[in-house]
DNA sequence: CGGCGGCTTGAAAGGCATCAACATAAGTGG
DNA sequence: CCACTTATGTTGATGCCTTTCAAGCCGCCG
């Protein structure tokens, strides 16, 4: 179903392939749907980078219920935000069969300190983590939803694709009802802003999009 | 009235002081009450350490109205979001007398390949600030606001403090109407949880408030 | 084919925003 | 230093949006 983002597009591809004892720690693992990756609370050794399908990251409420906290896709990194802590904070699961490559965090810092290009580039990369899912303080639900498919579009370069979590994960990450999210996404089709079949998204009119995401109506 | 976080106490201190070109690179600002830093779209070329103060960052939504992105406190760094694009992404501008020490960033990698311990320190810091804010996800305005004034206590080290912002910015920053803001904090005062005198806030059931925090009731 | 998880739709209740008016504090200029 | 102005916070009434509860449908997987 879904392609395999290839190690040449990787955006650590050039230290991967560069670095023989380096690429030597990298793991590649293959994981089924619904598979845990770690607990919250793990120790921390590890980050990943997604080269199929994805992942999603929880805690459990004092109610037993899933919190989502984000969502990490294909030719995104995980793990940056264990760093400070020593350990995960989340729970972290597949979203669908997924492949990761795991990149032992001990063996990553000895090539950050060899290689200048390295470390800018990761500081590239953790840095745009800080401002993600900014649009999670939008006040509506029409605003909140308008921007996180717009957000996916963005991350998954595409102005159609598969939707990779359940409503139910999505009104967790928004802070949403399961039931609030299938009715704006009706509402958004009635308006012929966008089109869904079997969970696949297709945008329609992505600037009526930007606007509600931006505050208009 | 608020008293200056020493160098002794920084988190860069170390480097700071043991590297005297770094040193000389460092400026001390010190800055007016509703000082703007930087504005949107600035090129980026320094981050910032408070040591004395605060700031907030925000952006103009579409009906010209602040939209507050985040609070940075005393001893917090702030600028590591705008390394990814190279400019700043929302306007900056101080809560109160500010004192910040301006890091121009060109410099300090420099230093920080120069210093493994430095690099530690820094992903430490970057880390952290990736899962800063997540109560905003948070459903009901109690549970939001409870886990707001419970977030800065902590940053603050102190349960008794002076609110270092409005009701409004609050209110912005969370997605609540500042008469909201203003009424939880009334019924968080009849349940005796905390007690607040012309911004100032005193914490009297801290339970209470981690349990509503955290969803209960 | 049956069962279960996930999605949809309706009705009712409740929480929060909005509007408005007022109270208080802070800042400004004479 | 006081009078004025502006910014900020409080309180009440109303309406809307979203949640909750309930029921049913659909599609997937064993």
């Amino acid at each position: 179903m879904s392609t395999l983002y290839p190690c040449s597009q990787c955006s650590l591809e050039t230290f991967c392939s560069s670095d023989t004892s380096f690429k030597a720690a990298v793991k590649e693992r293959h994981l089924n749907k619904k598979e845990i990756l770690h607990r919250a609370s793990d120790k921390f050794s590890s980050f990943y980078v997604i080269k199929q399908g994805g992942l999603k990251t929880y805690e459990i409420d004092s109610n037993g219920h899933e919190l989502i906290q984000s969502f990490y896709l294909k030719n995104e990194v995980y793990g940056y935000e264990a760093i400070y802590t020593g350990h995960y904070l989340f729970w972290a699961i597949t979203l669908s069969e997924t492949i990761v490559c795991e990149i032992p965090y001990q063996q990553f810092l000895e090539l950050l300190h060899a290689k200048p290009a390295l470390l800018d580039r990761t500081l590239y990369l953790i840095s745009q983590q800080i401002t993600a899912g900014t649009y999670l303080k939008f006040t509506t639900a029409q605003q909140k939803l308008a921007a996180f498919i717009l957000d996916l579009a963005a991350r998954l370069w595409s102005q159609h694709y598969m939707l990779p979590m359940t409503y139910q994960d999505i009104g967790s990450y928004l802070g949403l009802a399961t039931e609030t999210v299938s009715r704006i996404f009706s509402s958004f089709q009635r308006k012929k802003m966008i089109h869904i079949d079997k969970k696949y998204v297709y945008f329609l009119n992505i600037e009526k999009l930007r606007q509600i995401a931006s505050g208009f109506e």
